[in-house]
DNA sequence: AGGCCGTGTGTCACATACTGACATTACGAA
DNA sequence: TTCGTAATGTCAGTATGTGACACACGGCCT
């Protein structure tokens, strides 16, 4: 009954973060995943490769969309501007399905094997920034020292908007950029 | 023969190290790490919650340092100021088991299981600086936003060291912080 | 229409990570 | 010596993840 396989993976994902609000992502088990789906668990993992990556589809789709986003941004603009550009030209896909987002964060906070994988979405992020900064030209020091630290600034804003129901992801990057800057002339060196 | 417990966990986690490196991560199993170690795979689950773990028995001691550290430094000290001297109290740590530093960076490097683990680690640093900066009065936004920004500097200085076998890990530190503050006050908003 | 082919799926068998329950051994204290 | 405790061993079981092979559906070509 193979129509299209985009439809069992579809049912995976949704019956997947289902369990694992409904009982807990440890008490969930991959057969009780598939057989919500229809499918077996061979099938499942034909779909994904283990039993967090089923949660992280999105973040394949928001990486690309950054590597796109920061390749049109104009090569005159400064480094830091750049990336604070790029991370706000995702503001809208983010505000879109926010009530996912929101869903997904309550089962990986509780959920330290799937906090882990999230961090490495959050790498793999910097690692999309590193590389564009790198092709603008900095140093491998540099571009790594600046994905790195933006990106980290980017998950926290995101973890206060998934927290915070009436706040704006644009206003959070914004300001978590902005107190970036602010702390770190008037605190360390100013120059 | 339980004679102190604490001399099997360390033959388990030195063996564990060489199988990683001899010959890898996924190649090795929890029998082989046991069986190098003189004992059984129920003894290494004993002293370690999973196949990952026995490589970070040095977080938690370099966790509990920084905890230490950060609690030592004059309360007067700007937050940014602050963390970066805590940072560097740890490098005589780090500078005298660099050798063990760059063993097991070799094997995390190649192994996503434990880049992902290691990006644990490095968050729950963060959560020590977190809770640092609060209770030096920092509202909650500033002080997850500095910590996870600072750790993440920590962090690209680390493994910069470990990659370079003629550099100094504070020096590392202190450049990050440096080339970080140069950064944000000369392309952002200069205050 | 009929036959071919590729992709998705099912089935089976298996290695390995982890866990709970209970028995056993070493070592130190009384 | 005896007793108690902490570390270990043993056993049985569940769950994750993988390879090999067979089957079914749908499109394509002639």
């Amino acid at each position: 009954m193979p129509r299209s396989g985009a439809e069992a993976r579809d049912r995976l994902e949704r019956g997947a973060l289902e369990l694992y609000i409904e009982r807990g992502y440890d008490q969930t088990t991959i057969a009780d995943i598939a057989a919500r789906a229809g499918v077996t668990q061979r099938t499942y993992f034909r779909h994904f490769p283990d039993k967090r990556e089923v949660l992280f589809s999105v973040e394949s789709r928001q990486q690309q969309a950054l590597a796109d986003a920061l390749a049109e941004v104009a090569s005159s603009a400064p480094p830091l501007a750049a990336v604070l550009q790029a991370f706000r030209s995702m503001a809208p896909a983010l505000e879109d399905n926010r009530p996912l987002a929101v869903a997904r964060h309550r089962v990986i906070s509780v959920t330290p094997a799937l906090r882990e994988r999230e961090l490495m979405k959050e790498a793999a992020l910097g690692a999309v920034v590193a590389d564009a900064l790198r092709q603008r030209g900095l140093s491998e020091w540099s571009a790594t020292l600046l994905a790195q630290v933006t990106t980290a600034a980017l998950g926290h804003a995101i973890h206060t908007w998934v927290a915070d129901r009436n706040s704006d992801i644009n206003d959070l990057i914004v300001q978590a950029f902005t107190d970036l800057g602010e702390f770190a002339s008037s605190h360390l060196g100013p120059r």
